[in-house]
DNA sequence: GCCGTTTTCGGCCCGACTGTTTTCAGTCG
């Protein structure tokens, strides 16, 4: 939904210029919340604002919603036009620079005229920066490290990237003597698909260790350099580029910190919120009784010197505010606090809801592992089932399969079933979408299969209406039972087939086709946003790894995220069936 | 700009760390 994406770039990038004019600070924020809830939002924009359900939307109020509507009539908004003239578009980018904020920013644009960071880097060269008031020497040469760090870094880095830094991380952390306990937070706990920084969290029963394990975090191997160091919280970059947070606790308030650091700050803020209006107040110390707490002699650095009403579990500080524990991957401030006042919260899946795996390959294509090596790996995890889909005719580099070796193929894998003990195998193919929409094996051959799984995999630049109605004559197949990997997205990569959703979800739901989550890294596709609105739709989703090799298998947990993020739970997934309702499922398409 | 079993006006989460500062502003998460 280019449109949603669009709309919320704009808001964004309105939120940004504000900031650097000095605009109320709870004006940005405003424009900030409705640029994230139309990212969120799975249902395109178009027909909110067409059918008038855009003015019920929580958070998005008259202004936005004329911004919103003037865009989606004309393609412009004349509040953005306005406010972008009014600021040089080169401080934007000025923004996502370590250390300069908007004040900085809007400093140095009146007092030297710096209008983008190639002015910044020559003003700081030629030192036309000394003597501006609150800007000292210090300033300038962090200034211009965090340009360096910029030139050089990417951004955000994807959660495959960024999981083994952080196990690395903890892993030397837990070594460290005094360290109680130590864990992920943040957006990586909340398994977002992208991180912008890792999190890390440590507990001792001596607040006093603090300070050297800071100093001996700072100097881990893999550590290129410090940022912050101080007795509680320590900050660093790895060789790698990535920034990781350090926090330091003492075990009586690990909850709280675990909940502050792992966020999201819009959930922090909005449970904080509930906090004071029930008298108490929330900070990474723990949940305490506003009144006691503002008469309490405070020090930085050390917790308050009163008894917190909770602080040891995040269950603890939920329950003492009346709400039912809320899972990481629900904390985004999508009305989920809402539903833990109610205990109305939904059941997520969980690894061990999941009774198989219904795409993954074998060195019949291009995996490198035997029928019966997959099979033994699916049963040390506890599968019930494994279908085998191995590559179709045109995938020629993967090694595709003829119908001839195709039909060999599924001879063979019938012929393991039979030996196979404690696993059922479903002989299937992940046969190709080509570019119109046709499948690579005729009906014939489809019909051979247990499942089938339909796949695009090239011209993935397709425009929507021809990306849409590809995917769509997919669907329309009674022999396709899964779409694998609908967008054929990369993390990082490329963007995928920009896809008509709505309609997707529709002959999807309607017709008995589910729709994948491939847990593979960098796909992840379906991505959190399709997924929830798979499900909002009657879609029936599947969790697969697309796995190449027996150890492919195990990567499941990045896709769990991604659904778990989607608010799925175990009855929309197709693969925490019983054996015998995927049967059914697949059979019930067919004539 | 957004919102309302504290409010249609007046609030809007909270603390750590850094740098340039004689008591605080800016940035970050």
């Amino acid at each position: 939904m280019p449109l949603n994406r669009d709309l919320a770039a704009l808001f964004h990038h309105m939120a940004d210029l504000m900031d650097i004019k000095g605009e109320n600070t709870f004006k940005v924020l405003a424009f900030r919340k409705v640029g994230r809830i139309l990212e969120d939002l799975t249902h395109d924009l178009k027909e909110s604002v067409e059918n008038g359900t855009i003015a019920q939307v929580h958070g998005i109020g008259q202004s936005s919603q004329r911004i919103i509507e003037e865009f989606v009539r004309s393609g412009r908004s004349t509040d953005f036009e306005e406010l972008r003239a009014s600021v040089p578009a080169g401080l934007v980018p000025l923004l996502q620079v370590e250390g300069l904020g908007p004040k900085t920013i809007a400093l140095l644009w009146k007092e030297r005229g710096i209008t983008s960071a190639e002015e910044l880097a020559k003003a700081i060269d030629s030192g036309a920066l000394k003597g501006i008031k609150g800007i000292g020497d210090k300033k300038i040469a962090a200034m211009k490290q965090g340009l360096e760090v910029r030139a050089k870094s990417a951004g955000r880095v994807g959660i495959g990237q960024a999981l083994p830094v952080a196990a690395l991380l903890l892993e030397q952390l837990r070594a460290l003597p005094n360290v109680e306990r130590a864990e992920i937070a943040g957006s990586l706990r909340r398994r977002r698909e992208t991180i912008g920084d890792v999190d890390l969290l440590a507990s001792v029963r001596d607040a006093a260790h603090g300070a050297a394990i800071a100093e001996a975090f700072a100097k881990f191997p893999g550590v290129d350099r410090a940022i912050t160091v101080g007795p509680v919280k320590a900050s660093v970059v790895t060789e790698s580029g990535v920034q990781v947070d350090l926090r330091i606790l003492p075990v009586e308030h690990f909850g709280a910190a675990l909940l502050y650091f792992t966020g999201s700050k819009d959930h922090n803020v909005k449970i904080r919120g509930l906090a004071q209006k029930h008298g108490m107040t929330l900070n990474e110390w723990g949940l305490y009784d506003l009144e006691a707490y503002e008469k309490a002699e405070k020090k930085t650095a050390q917790a308050p010197p009163i008894k917190a009403l909770a602080s040891r579990t995040e269950a603890d500080v939920y329950a003492k505010l009346g709400m039912a524990y809320v899972e990481p991957e629900l904390r985004e401030d999508r009305g989920e606090v809402d539903l833990a006042l109610k205990a109305a919260l939904p059941a997520l899946i969980a690894r061990a809801d999941l009774r198989g795996d219904l795409h993954t390959h074998t060195t019949a294509s291009d995996g490198t592992a035997s029928i019966e090596a997959m099979a033994a790996a699916a049963i040390a995890l506890g599968y019930e089932y494994l279908a085998i889909t191995d590559h179709s005719k045109s995938q020629v580099i993967a090694n595709g399969l003829s119908p001839e070796r195709l039909l060999k193929h599924v001879a063979a894998i019938r012929k393991a079933n039979d030996k196979l003990k404690g696993i059922t195998l479903l002989a299937g193919a992940e046969v190709d979408i080509l570019a119109d929409g046709e499948l690579d094996y005729d009906d014939a051959i489809l019909a051979e299969l247990d499942f089938v799984v339909a796949s695009p995999h090239f011209a993935l630049k397709q425009e929507a209406e021809k990306a849409t109605a590809r995917i769509l004559r997919a669907i329309d197949n009674r022999y396709v039972n899964l779409i694998g990997h609908p967008t054929g997205r990369l993390i990082g990569g490329r963007e995928g087939l920009p896809l008509d959703f709505p309609r997707i979800f529709k002959a999807a739901a309607e017709s008995g086709t589910a729709l994948e989550i491939n847990a593979g890294y960098p796909r992840l596709d379906l991505n959190e946003v399709h997924a929830r609105g798979a499900i909002d739709a009657g879609v029936t989703l599947c969790i697969d790894t697309d796995a190449h090799s027996t150890d492919g298998l195990s990567e499941i947990d990045f896709g769990l995220g991604v659904a778990r993020r989607a608010w799925v739970g175990p009855k929309h997934v197709l693969n925490c069936w019983p054996l015998q309702r995927v049967r059914e499922f697949a059979a019930k398409k067919r004539p």
